[in-house]
DNA sequence: AAAACTAACCTTGCCTGAACCTTGCTACGA
DNA sequence: TCGTAGCAAGGTTCAGGCAAGGTTAGTTTT
């Protein structure tokens, strides 16, 4: 689950980054409207959380452009004022929701949950095989019975479970995992695998992640049972 | 536009065929799972309409047959129960959506055209005889029926089919494979051209890679068929 | 026109190394 | 103190590439 925030305040940005990674999403930070462009033109993320008071952009005209250039993600906006006006400018915008500084972190919170449910497919829960997957509150379930996962094989799961019985390559499935991929060994993704491989087996899950040498990784229904 | 019909009331099915037939799809019906199983294996088809309530086999387990044997096709589940926990497993089973019985004809039409929209995907899916491929997840299907190639087959059949009917050269061929060509022997093509052709052939993808001497190769529609 | 020749192509078996899997270990943070 | 992240090392598997032998098609010879 990959969101962007935008967030002049440095301070304040590595903040919410560590707070969020705590709750495992993977948040990349940018600091000026520019830098957001790029970002999403170049990268696909679920929820934008957007500062207004940029130094380089009016906040207003920055959401405007991202929704021209084809955004379709929530977008909530953060700002330090809290004047009636400026919620409707913002939401007239293209914003998705609003919320003014100072904020609790909890708050935060359950409006990115309430964002990303509104987001997705009406049918939200995510299945495969004996799999059930709740987006929402990112857990997983076989046969109604939780499995406890660390927040790395929960990334791995989530992005194969977005591309059943598709290939997902290692590469891919590293950016979902980092902000930032770079010096970070390819080779930690066979990790997690296996240790998913082995949880979800013994949960009988009904479900292998078969490697494919030289592509990656696609999710199955196992043959036995 | 080719649907298949799984509906063991004979009434109910011819009824639906000939109502469906009005909106010009050509259904083929069947009135058991075994049928299913054989229309499956031999056939085509963008959507599956499956009725759960079949005489010889239980319609989850035919739904995880079906999945297994690589029917990537959306499957449209009707049943007379509307139970949550159904609902649920079916969409576990591998199942696209869901209607209950009884049901108005033109919600079953509306749900069909949401599978098929979602089910053509935005990615220009390249085509040629029976071979369907993605090239954005690399995979290649034959009547839906996903096949197994690796990574080098895989850059063959590619290049070739960028290039249906044309000639393509080994020398191309080679170029598109390896980053750096030199003291690489060009015969090894031939070797994955040999690895790829049975591979096709055991899939029967009606598809035939002609090699034209001195030329190269040349991808063509199977003669026989 | 047939036979002989030759070079390109096809197929199969085999071996090597890279890719992958797993496990143990250390460091770090809650 | 406990558990997770990430690295490293060791074992295993399999795709890639080569080579050898058979086959086919084009060319030359008789």
């Amino acid at each position: 689950m990959r969101l962007l925030l935008v967030e002049d305040n440095l301070e304040l940005a590595n903040g919410l980054v560590h707070s969020l990674a705590q709750s495992s999403y993977v948040v990349d930070a940018v600091h000026t409207g520019h830098a957001a462009l790029i970002a999403c033109a170049t990268t696909s993320y679920q929820l934008v959380i957007l500062d207004l008071g940029l130094p380089d952009l009016d906040g207003f005209d920055l959401l405007r452009s991202l929704r021209q250039r084809g955004l379709i993600s929530p977008v909530l906006i953060l700002t330090a004022r809290d004047e009636l006006q400026d919620r409707i400018h913002g939401l007239d915008a293209g914003g998705d929701d609003y919320l003014s500084k100072p904020f609790e972190l909890g708050e935060l919170e359950a409006r990115i949950r309430a964002l990303l449910r509104r987001g997705s497919a009406p049918s939200a829960m995510m299945c495969f095989g004996a799999i059930n997957f709740d987006p929402l509150s990112r857990q997983a379930a076989i046969d109604s019975r939780v499995i406890d996962l660390t927040a790395r094989e929960l990334a791995v799961l989530e992005l194969l479970l977005q591309r059943p019985g598709r290939i997902v390559s290692k590469q891919q499935l590293l950016e979902s995992i980092y902000t930032n991929t770079d010096d970070i060994n390819l080779t930690v993704i066979e990790v997690f695998v296996s240790r998913l491989r082995r949880k979800l087996e013994e949960a009988h899950a009904g479900v292998s992640i078969r490697g494919l040498r030289g592509l990656g990784y696609r999710l199955e229904q196992s043959s036995h049972e």
